[in-house]
DNA sequence: GAAAGTCGATTGACTGGTCAATCAGCCAGG
DNA sequence: CCTGGCTGATTGACCAGTCAATCGACTTTC
């Protein structure tokens, strides 16, 4: 008889904890609560994680690290800087759509907590912020963006305003249709490129 | 003799919290540690203030009712869509050179943090986006700016991009000179404002 | 082939330290 | 001498992280 999945606790103990963090926040949940929702004795947490954050730290760096190859990659594969701008942009709203509890706990709980864990991540972080303004600067020697413009501050414009979207969909403020999340993609590219071409 | 002037403790316990909630940020924090930053006794605190929670409060509230006016008196006095954008995007920037821990503050501690501050005070940070989503509003329907585009999205997207780049100084990620901080306005400004224009 | 041994996974009661909030009283100015 | 701004030691709750014990699957030994 095949051996029965060993019901990868790990994995349940992480899953488990992207439920409570976004429901509750990294500093409002206890272990205890993580271990109760995933269903495991609370020692079992430390048996696999060092400490709480280091379930948090988990947690960013695995979808981090998808982000950041996704925009390398992006960048990598060629085409325009405003179809690659596009495809960065579509990348990090899909990925909300697809997984909503763990893109809110990676941007409330790190991205954005300058005094916490988007300290420790800063370099991740900035690697981010730093492979798009890349993509600005090709655009600049080539012509299709004007070049008057530090390509750090167009890339931090252009990362804020779609996280700035993410937020609103995660406090419900801005409707999250399909139709919407499609029409936010084309806003965010539309307003920064067409702002930045030549005039 | 003129009275001697009144120390005003409670004051001097907001300006130390601002010090200190930028330093080490809001949950690592001690009350102690404002009481000391502002050279009083623990327990004074308490007299002016419910809890810790509430000092934070006051401190955000102070500051973003300041915000709120600005923007809805700017929208007030007439002028372009575009110079009202252009208005607001300089008081934000201003006030982060003016007084950048205390915007550090409000934006991590409050504005950014979903499932703390930021539920609590969602009316009010709301309001914000929606003054600033009337501004769009009345360019599309004065024909400045594209009309297919829902205003409140504009609005977060413009918002975002101006607190991305303050979270940027903050973190130190981007250069922070006087000319950098012009440039980041007009940046904002452009890039928003002629993507958002007519084909 | 069964008894003993091994070892990682799993359990949850317990502890040590931290801090927010309280409160009983102090003192200076009127 | 009385009032209210002011003091800071104390308390009580809370919770991350520890640890000793159990489990169960698999191996070794006789």
């Amino acid at each position: 008889m095949a051996k029965a999945p060993p019901a990868d606790k790990r994995r349940q103990i992480l899953d488990a904890a992207v439920r409570v963090f976004a429901r509750q926040g990294f500093h409002a949940t206890r272990v205890s609560d993580i271990a109760d929702e995933a269903g495991v004795a609370y020692g079992l947490v430390y048996h696999y994680f060092r400490s709480k954050d280091e379930v948090l730290n988990e947690l960013f760096v695995e979808r981090w690290s998808l982000l950041l190859s996704a925009i390398e990659e992006t960048d990598r594969m060629g085409g325009s800087p405003r179809a690659k701008l596009a495809a960065v942009a579509s990348f990090i709203v899909d990925s909300y759509r697809h997984d909503p509890e763990l893109m809110q706990v990676i941007i409330v709980e790190v991205t954005r907590a300058a005094n916490s864990f988007g300290r420790t991540h800063l370099p991740e972080i900035r690697r981010a912020y730093e492979s798009i303004a890349n993509i600005v600067e090709e655009g600049q020697r080539d012509g299709t963006f004007r070049d008057d413009i530090e390509p750090m501050f167009a890339s931090m414009s252009f990362y804020g305003a779609i996280e700035q979207l993410l937020t609103g969909w995660i406090f419900a403020v801005i409707p999250a249709s399909d139709t919407d999340f499609e029409q936010a993609k084309e806003l965010v590219v539309t307003t920064i490129c067409d702002g930045l071409g030549p005039r």
